[in-house]
DNA sequence: GGCGTAAGACTTTTT
DNA sequence: GTCTTACGCC
């Protein structure tokens, strides 16, 4: 630690170009950052923040900072310790979400929660509106469950509780406030909250109680958003609210990276700033540090047609640079195996993996790229998609555990009740959970409590198992059991661990790893995080982004969505599908405001490039299992070709790979090609070789004995110095340095 | 009640 | 082409 009265002032530790320093050390007041892509926003953000500790001599804990992952928030935190030398432990840092939630576990208590109440992710509000939908006799085919779950999204988005719709609107916006209504009250029931419900509670909050307000308004001397473009009209409500009697109000953003629309986020909140927050002073940066010239005008270009913007222009010192190709392809098979040759001879140029990255639109498009890469033995990973703990048996596991943090949670217990299963079928669950609700208790009340009288030999059984399950597990709880410990005995006990391992699958295994994994996950954490328990930690899982998961490695190639782009950068970056219908999708045709937004995205994905940009499109693409003639996007079409190189391939029909393997595009056969097994090149591919000696947080020294898969999925079996020998994902394994 | 097969829907993007 | 749901059989 440093002596912070002694150290060099924040600017000139960190260097800022004038505009940047200015925005650092503008005294007080609000204050709005225009910053266009790669003008060094996180730097700004970061010393403004160390700027106000250490220059204004704020403690941590009177600054409120809303940044866009968990991940951000993490580095942001240890550069500002860095810069400062003064510990930020208090400091809050952190996304909307998971702030809003740290305020609602102290605060509950005043809006009818318990500080234990669960977060509810897609799959459980899904399975919440269905229930509700079915116990309001709403009927699913006229009112699709995901269609109220978005309108239900809409009003918290615009903090409208239930009781501001009644009486209002036609048959089926009625229908939609009859399940609004219903679904907030079993939410409640339930001590549960779906994401919206953690930023418009925190505003009911606020609203409902002036003291309470009064005294986060008093704590909160300076509140600082990041991605303010992306913020929707319950998080704008939050920060003015929070923001009101200090009025020091900075906040960080780009109009023309705003891509978040459908979810709710409203491009006016950063337009119209200045009338919001009167007097407030206007930086714009627009120095580009990270592209080069021909990459921003291309660029530049591609957003240009959109007519509703902050007036700003980047500019970049980085002079010349390759031309931005674009490419044609004859189809999507194509695309992804030319794009996986260029990626291998980039590879062979000395190019490291995590320098490259490739960027679509759909999650659907990514499983060619998987396939020509993983055919060429050149490691990726995928970040974002269906994540690790989005799987079945992770969500087993997590529901159990949600279920002894709080035991009102009755999806967690829905989902459990029969798994493994143990008798207790659909029949029976609706039993009991008719029952909850004729006596107003929870599903596992009932579970607890009754002596049933109906149902099947084989479902009372069922239920008592369930029961002695869930007491013994409780106990354990009860006597402080480690978190690690009591998933152990709750996979033993239940004979999930058997199930698994009676099943003789390649499922099966890799469900047994995923579930190893979490346990090691779970250990790690508990290490880490000694003053936490069970419920930190699933709020953590429930609230991390794509991103926040996501092991960045030097070697591994990228593939993401553009979406999940936002705010990464890459020497070279491949935007592939730039197809009318994919970029801009379809659905988005008929609404300019749509149409803007997908510009958007496409301005996103191209200033992620630093050295090198290729955009490619293709002349056909499979879509819904048929061949579809695809044309180029109408945003290539909008710049004008002195600003790329038009490469057309599509009259190539085959090529020839590095393995002299003959390579056919389009045929069916080809794409059920045999997979192939990972095995025997796993060792080239990663950074960890048989024999090789690591260091674990948890089991301390010991010798890789061997490694299976690669990249995302490779797994090995490592001895360790206490005689156990244990199976790991490589990219969780978290080895120190050895 | 559980498990297997077959038709059906469906894909935008995510905290 | 892939995942989810519905139905029929055990």
């Amino acid at each position: 630690m440093i002596n912070p009265l002694t150290a060099e002032p924040v600017t000139s530790k960190v260097i800022l170009n004038n505009v940047q320093r200015e925005a650092v050390v503008y005294p007080e007041g609000p204050q709005l950052v225009f910053a266009g892509a790669g003008t060094g926003k996180t730097r700004v953000l970061t010393a403004k923040i160390a700027y106000l500790i250490q220059h204004n001599g704020l403690a941590p804990n009177h600054i409120f900072a809303a940044t866009f992952t968990n991940k951000a928030a993490g580095e942001m935190k240890n550069r500002v310790e860095d810069i400062t030398g003064i510990a930020c432990a208090g400091l809050w840092i952190g996304t909307f979400h998971s702030l809003c939630a740290r305020i609602l576990r102290r605060e509950s208590g005043k809006i009818g929660y318990m500080p234990s109440f669960s977060i509810f992710d897609k799959d459980d509000q899904l399975a919440l509106i269905k229930k509700t939908a079915k116990d309001l006799a709403i009927d699913e085919r006229t009112m699709p469950p995901r269609g109220l779950l978005q309108a239900i999204s809409k009003y918290k988005n615009a903090c409208i509780p239930p009781g501001d719709v009644e009486g209002t609107g036609n048959f089926f916006e009625q229908e939609v406030f009859r399940a609004y209504k219903e679904y907030q009250k079993n939410l409640l029931q339930q001590q549960a909250m779906d994401f919206d419900d953690l930023i418009a509670n925190c505003v009911y909050l606020f609203r409902g109680h002036t003291e309470t307000l009064a005294q986060y308004q008093g704590l909160f001397k300076y509140v600082l958003v990041d991605e303010y473009q992306d913020t929707n009209r319950s998080q704008f409500y939050l920060v003015k609210l929070l923001a009101q009697t200090h009025r020091n109000i900075f906040v960080v953003g780009d109009d023309d990276q705003s891509i978040y629309g459908w979810r709710g986020a409203e491009l006016d909140n950063i337009l119209s700033f200045e009338k919001v927050f009167p007097g407030a002073a206007i930086f714009k940066l627009e120095q580009n540090y990270r592209s080069t010239q021909a990459i921003l005008s291309f660029a530049n270009a591609a957003i240009a047609p959109n007519c509703v913007r902050a007036d700003k222009r980047l500019w970049t010192a980085r002079q010349g640079g390759g031309t931005v190709t674009v490419t044609r392809y004859r189809d999507d098979r194509q695309e992804a195996e030319t794009i996986g040759d260029k990626i291998r001879r980039l590879l062979h140029e000395g190019n490291r993996g995590g320098d490259l990255a490739v960027l679509f639109r759909t999650n659907a498009q990514s499983r060619l790229f998987e396939d020509s890469l993983r055919k060429r033995r050149l490691p990726y990973v995928l970040v974002g998609g269906m994540s690790f703990y989005e799987r079945k048996e992770i969500k087993d596991c997590c529901a159990y555990l949600r279920l002894l943090v709080n035991p009102m949670d009755d999806i967690s217990c829905g989902r459990i009740l029969n798994v493994p299963a143990r008798g207790i079928g659909d029949k029976t669950r609706e039993a009991l959970m008719d029952q909850a609700r004729q006596t107003n208790r929870s599903l596992l009340q009932v579970v607890l409590d009754e002596q049933m009288d109906y149902g099947g030999a084989r479902a009372v059984k069922g239920v008592e198992e369930f029961r002695t399950v869930f007491l013994l597990l409780s106990d354990l709880v009860s006597q402080h059991e480690t978190p690690q410990e009591v998933l152990q005995q709750m996979l033993t006990i239940t004979g999930y661990m058997n199930m698994l391992e009676d099943e003789d699958s390649e499922e099966a295994q890799a469900r047994l790893e995923n579930i190893n994994e979490l346990m090691n996950a779970l250990a790690t954490w508990s290490i880490d995080n000694p003053d936490k328990g069970l419920s930190e930690f699933l709020e953590e899982i429930s609230l991390a982004t794509d991103v926040d998961k996501w092991n960045k490695s030097d070697d591994t190639v990228n593939l993401m969505t553009l979406h999940c782009a936002k705010g990464l950068e890459f020497k070279t970056v491949f935007i592939a599908g730039c197809e009318d219908g994919i970029l801009p999708s379809r659905q988005n045709f008929d609404d300019d405001d749509k149409i803007a937004e997908e510009r958007r995205l496409f301005y996103v994905g191209s200033t992620r490039a630093m050295d090198v940009l290729e955009v490619s499109c293709a002349e056909q693409r499979w879509r819904f299992g048929s061949v579809m003639p695809m044309g180029a996007s109408r945003f290539i079409e909008a710049i004008s070709p002195e600003l790329y190189r038009l490469v057309d391939m599509s009259a190539f029909v085959e090529m020839l790979d590095h393995a002299s393997h003959p390579v056919k595009y389009g045929p069916k056969s080809v794409r059920a090609a045999a997979p192939v097994a990972h095995d025997d090149f796993s060792q080239e591919t990663v950074q960890y070789r048989v024999g090789q000696h690591v260091l674990h947080k948890l089991y301390g020294q010991g010798e890789i004995l061997s490694i299976s898969g690669f990249g995302v999925d490779m797994r090995m079996t490592v001895l360790f110095n206490d005689g156990s020998r244990r199976r790991m994902m490589a990219k969780f394994a978290d080895f120190e340095h050895v």
